[in-house]
DNA sequence: CGCCAGGTTAGAG
DNA sequence: CTCTAACATGGC
């Protein structure tokens, strides 16, 4: 059972999934045979979808992801709903040709929009996984919140064994709800984190948020309504909208990824501070999240 | 060893 | 409103 998905020419399958392999302790997806993998919970079972890309199409001036459920047939609704999430994933429904347009002779992303050709935001289908990825993320090294990340899933996640080995789903709202610092701090949560993500959990578990009432909101909204949850600040909310809705113009002035970024490339002494950073974003106006996925991509 | 890390909050001034 | 300490510990 498979489908071919097809895909702008500015799409580098690569790049993407790249990113994806940022780290080895990464639990949500896997890469089998150059394949990335991903277990998915469906109404009524989990579904193990397997990609890659597409290399046999008639048009050449056409690319395409190829999609495969290795652990059960698909019915058409279910084949519409999957190649949903993969366009999501990968945020094939967005053209970016103007944004190269427009940044073509920047200084700062003139050379790197070049060298990253096709390089895509990858998205976080799931709000709740977002937010709480963020906040492991607050203020501690990439590989640590990783760290953080795999304890947690390994712990409160499901999973899902095919071939001899596990494939895991995120935890869900109702699951991090119900926790406790007890369950959190020996996992090296410091206590702010661990309170941060059981208050998530139970804003997403009571529906006080939902991922559908922030779906429809702008991007001033929906940034304030997250902002009402403790531990979850301006940084936060940006990086959750740029990754789960696509808002072109979400970026985290605060990060401290995209400070480093200008001071490398552009050869300075000192970071950047943050109302520089949205002074010099506004150049971007309109693609400061593709701006901010290109400098980060910049980062050695 | 020391500094920094995909920040946020509460409390002081 | 703005400024600052505290958070906690890994990675290099």
């Amino acid at each position: 059972m498979e489908f071919v998905v097809a895909a702008p020419l500015e799409f580098s399958f690569d790049l993407c999934a790249s990113f994806l392999k940022r780290s080895p302790r990464e639990l949500l997806h896997r890469f089998e045979h150059g394949r990335l993998r991903k277990l998915l919970q469906f109404k009524d079972r989990p579904v193990l979808i397997e990609l890659y890309e597409a290399t046999d199409l008639v048009a050449p001036a056409q690319r395409g992801i190829v999609i495969r459920a290795l652990n059960t047939t698909i019915n058409p609704d279910e084949q519409i709903q999957l190649e949903k999430y993969v366009r999501e994933w990968f945020d094939l429904d967005t053209d970016i040709k103007p944004f190269y347009e427009k940044v073509s002779a920047d200084k700062l992303l003139g050379d790197l929009i070049t060298k990253f050709h096709g390089y895509r935001i990858v998205g976080q289908p799931d709000l709740f996984e977002s937010l709480v990825w963020a906040v492991l993320g607050q203020q501690i090294n990439l590989a640590f919140a990783y760290t953080l990340k795999q304890r947690f899933v390994q712990q409160f996640g499901t999973s899902y064994e095919f071939e001899g080995q596990p494939y895991y789903a995120f935890p869900s709202p109702d699951v991090v709800a119900r926790l406790t610092d007890a369950d959190l701090l020996p996992l090296q949560f410091s206590r702010q984190k661990s309170k941060y993500t059981i208050e998530i959990g139970k804003a997403f578990s009571e529906r006080t948020i939902t991922q559908e009432a922030l779906s429809s909101m702008s991007l001033e909204d929906a940034r304030d309504t997250l902002m009402q949850i403790k531990g979850v600040g301006n940084w936060t909310a940006n990086y959750a909208l740029m990754k789960t809705f696509r808002y072109k113009d979400a970026f985290p002035a605060e990060d401290v990824g995209i400070h480093n970024a200008i001071r490398l490339l552009k050869n300075s002494k000192r970071k950047p501070t943050v109302e520089e950073v949205r002074r010099l974003f506004r150049r971007y106006k309109g693609w400061e999240a593709y701006a901010t996925l290109y400098l980060w991509k910049s980062l050695p």
